[in-house]
DNA sequence: CAGCGCTACCACACCCC
DNA sequence: GGTGTGGTAGCG
């Protein structure tokens, strides 16, 4: 909730600001797109919340990507396209160098490792053995907490590794299997990796080797930063969600099995101090994600498959090998399907939230099951009176974003009437679909003959007070603006897209967008762009970087 | 005109013994 | 000295 009003303030000082300097035109300037050009989306922002705000109003699978445009500060703006048309500009790799993916907060997403030590202070750890044990460590912990079955060759190895630092991503690529969205990969973390704490909080980190001191694998014995991990517990209905609990000490829990030895995991830093190989600040909201074959600006070391990578994508007729490890690499690149399973990880504090919220009396909460409301709170209500029917009071059970297509997943409980047999399940629940994209929304079940026959109910619009709201919010203010001048850019490159999706278009190589101008920012690569043509639209004009860059984004 | 989301750390106020 | 708070430098 502050959160959200400290994002709106700042949007309106912005935007108060924005308008003092520049205040609106009185002229009309309507222009028309030519009807036989699919769409080509191409859209940059100075500021994240534009670049999403674009992106709600946009029908197509678009996405937010952050570019470094400036040496030293690490100053970025935001590029909103598709992943098919961000491939077929960056897979040359002659622009777009220092790319990363947004993962978007509330979106489902994969499991993904940050990794890192200092080769010079650690001079004997061996990092290619440290990956492999630990994922072997997350693939047993996977295992125990949800069940499922994954391996080395499941992991997107990447490498981006120099003299003095070695530096990898991990990007798990389970089968039908995500995470609700970053924070709870990042609660799953810190819970798997408990053990290693202690390591680092003691003086001697072999101390657990020596003592033969036993406990659970997953144990709650409190730690120094104040964080303490509790055991599995199992939702009543599913067993997808496991729990961190601070309350260790109430809780004392029976040991299972000796505590995994984790050594392995600690690294000495430049100063000499004690931390863990994973890298966990990674996970936050919004976090930018560098992408494969992206380097830092300044820097020259790019994100690479790593030597000793097991996973291979598989064969596609339609998609480059190339672009399917760049589509694996994508964190929050989950799609929707039938037999996804979401998994999550809540923090104590969540739990204890989402059951103060459960058992509060205020009138907001009788409605919404737990602490379960998703981001959209017309649409939850919108959700719950489709559920509150024949006197059956049915409630949110939970909810997962799709960001691919700006779907929302939402389990319902209590309510299991189906529209394939025309009656209600007996002993499985149903889900509400609502398509953001497409302002509809539909319902599917758990129920395995309904699943079998891959159900689907008919398409409902959404009501238009629901749209309307959603549409007219004041956060998106900005969105109505950015849609007109997609239009006035004139330098939009044509695009067609194939039925299989890849863009493919010959006519862009005599095109120009946004990208060029933000590369030649950097001397270095200026040659190389006006060599290959591409500034030759702005012949001419001295003072590429800053003025074109602005010109662009002040659209 | 222009990045974002944290966390660790500090200074300070207030409180209690 | 213990505890809460508010501001911020600096990291990822």
């Amino acid at each position: 909730m502050e959160r959200k009003w400290k994002a709106k303030l700042k949007q309106i000082e912005e935007r108060a600001a924005h308008y003092e300097r520049k205040p609106l035109s009185s002229v009309y300037r309507p222009r028309l797109s030519k009807p036989e050009e699919p769409p080509s989306i191409w859209k940059l922002f100075h500021r994240q919340i534009q670049a999403f705000n674009f992106v709600k109003s946009c029908k197509e699978d678009v996405h937010v990507f952050a570019l470094e445009y400036k040496v030293g500060d690490g100053q970025r703006i935001y590029l909103v396209t598709t992943y098919a048309q961000l491939w077929f500009y960056y897979k040359s790799r002659r622009n777009l160098l220092h790319c990363y993916e947004v993962i978007p907060e509330n979106a489902v997403c994969k499991l993904y490792f940050d990794l890192e030590f200092n080769k010079l202070t650690n001079p004997e750890a061996d990092g290619k053995k440290m990956v492999s044990l630990l994922i072997e460590h997350v693939c047993k912990a996977l295992q125990d907490l949800y069940r499922v079955n994954c391996s080395a060759e499941d992991v997107f190895n990447l490498d981006s590794s120099t003299d003095e630092k070695f530096s990898r991503h991990l990007i798990f690529q389970l089968h039908d299997v995500a995470f609700k969205d970053n924070v709870h990969v990042g609660n799953f973390v810190r819970k798997i990796l408990q053990p290693a704490f202690h390591l680092i909080a003691s003086e001697d980190y072999s101390i657990s080797e020596t003592t033969g001191h036993e406990f659970s694998l997953f144990s709650e014995t409190p730690v120094k930063q104040g964080i303490s991990f509790g055991k599995i517990s199992p939702d009543k209905d599913g067993g997808e969600s496991c729990t961190l609990n601070s309350k260790a000490l109430e809780r004392p829990e029976p040991a299972k099995q000796s505590s995994p030895d984790l050594s392995f995991l600690v690294v000495k830093t430049n100063t000499g101090e004690k931390q863990l190989f994973v890298d966990l600040g990674v996970y936050t909201r919004n976090r930018n994600f560098r992408l494969y074959k992206s380097s830092k600006i300044g820097k020259h070391v790019a994100l690479e498959i790593a030597e000793d990578n097991k996973f291979f994508p598989k064969h596609s007729e339609n998609i480059s090998e190339e672009n399917q490890y760049f589509l694996s690499s994508l964190v929050s690149n989950v799609r929707f399907s039938d037999t996804l399973r979401i998994l999550t990880c809540d923090t104590s504090q969540n739990k204890e939230k989402r059951i103060d919220y459960f058992n509060s009396t205020s009138s907001k909460a009788e409605n919404i099951e737990g602490f379960h409301c998703s981001p959209y709170p017309e649409i939850d209500q919108f959700v719950l009176s489709l559920v509150n029917k024949n006197g059956i009071q049915g409630g949110i059970r939970r909810w997962s974003y799709f960001f691919p297509e700006q779907l929302l997943v939402y389990d319902i409980c209590k309510y299991r009437w189906c529209e394939n047999i025309g009656r209600a399940h007996k002993s499985n629940n149903i889900m509400i679909l609502v398509d953001l994209k497409n302002e509809v929304w539909y319902q599917k079940c758990h129920d395995p003959v309904c699943k079998a026959e891959n159900f689907k109910s008919d398409c409902f619009p959404l009501p238009a007070e629901v749209g309307l709201l959603f549409l007219l919010k004041e956060e998106d203010f900005t969105a109505a603006e950015t849609m007109t001048s997609e239009t006035k850019n004139p330098h939009k490159p044509p695009s067609s897209t194939l039925a299989n999706g890849v863009v493919s278009h010959a006519d862009w190589d005599n095109g120009i967008d946004d990208t060029y101008f933000l590369e030649a920012a950097e001397d270095a690569e200026l040659a190389e762009a006006a060599e290959n043509g591409l500034l030759r639209y702005y012949s001419g004009a001295d003072e590429i970087p800053d003025e074109l860059i602005m010109q662009v984004l002040q659209e």
